[in-house]
DNA sequence: TTGATATAGTAACAGACGTTATTATATACT
DNA sequence: AGTATATAATAACGTCTGTTACTATATCAA
């Protein structure tokens, strides 16, 4: 019973745990997880948009835009003009990009192996058919909005919640 | 043998997805995952000291510092001198998050529930049972330099990966 | 056409989190 | 006692991610 309070804990360590894990390995390219994860998506389908490459792998536009920045800026990727788009680029992938792609399959086989030591074969797919079926329930009610609203738009602003830099918790913040 | 590939994106997209969710019913609170978390661990062992608290907790001291900074600036949490330690602070939880620590299990129990909507309770025991054991292998895996080891420390700098916020690849486009 | 609205991409900002360095105090060693 | 080392807490800094607002272009309606 008490561990089950722990239930969103461990997903959110887990996450952490892996991208850290993927990431030492992955040093050497110097490429983050989603960075690979964009490069992956991309490979397969070249001459996408942004946006469509974030709906893609599923990764928020803006931070799509960072991810390839980055990338463009180092040579894994190229933006070019669309010729029926002015407003769009269509994306490719770089020779030396082509070239580290396999090294990226093999890095993350080695880190989820590693992760599912414990496990056996069958236990694994369990697993991950498990994960797939709760992030389907998840996505859905985590973007309620997409089909019939009355287009009200959550507004409730966040507070801060994190103690300002210095200073103040002295004064009275608010 | 596709989706095998996602696996450390599934679970840190779960993570993400589960907090924000969390965060999202604890907004009348004001009380972030961690901050929730927190409380419950020293709703259990008050007097504790913050490096034990976050022992306790699995988070680490320099993120304790500042969930107790924002918990003991709004009211939730007390800190006061050790007598035994002149360094160290004990802790204690006031009155305020006695009252709702109720509250935060049933919110976690309600988000818990959702997100394991589409798995027979035994399946939800099995995915719960099979997530912790991955997680003791990946804390073990993650922070090898527990016991014997010669003391090298491990220096390797970590170059910055993401884009500088502008200027560099800017020239024409700006 | 002209005007309204949607869309692609981005800039600028803010919050969360991890890392390293610093300060005060405690403990061990000589 | 006096010096070296360890530890509790924190400050300062940097990166990552999410949010909002803005620009340019496209599409739709009259």
């Amino acid at each position: 019973m008490e561990q089950l309070r722990n239930f969103g804990y461990l997903l959110k360590d887990l996450g952490r745990l892996y991208t850290r894990r993927f990431e030492e390995r992955a040093e050497a390219l110097q490429l983050t997880l989603p960075q690979c994860k964009t490069l992956g998506y991309l490979s397969r389908n070249e001459g996408v948009s942004q946006v469509r490459l974030a709906e893609l792998a599923e990764i928020d536009p803006m931070s799509m835009v960072r991810i390839l920045d980055y990338m463009e800026a180092e040579g894994w990727v190229e933006r070019r003009a669309d010729p029926h788009d002015r407003r769009a680029r269509c994306l490719f992938i770089k020779d030396k990009a082509r070239a580290i792609l396999d090294e990226i399959w093999a890095l993350a086989d080695e880190t989820r192996r590693e992760f599912l030591a414990d496990l056996s074969a069958e236990e694994s797919l369990r697993l991950i058919d498990m994960l797939e079926r709760i992030h389907a329930t998840a996505r859905a009610v985590g973007a309620p909005q997409t089909a019939a609203s009355p287009a009200v738009a959550k507004s409730a602003k966040r507070a801060k919640r994190a103690a300002p830099a210095s200073g103040s918790h002295s004064g009275s913040t608010a």
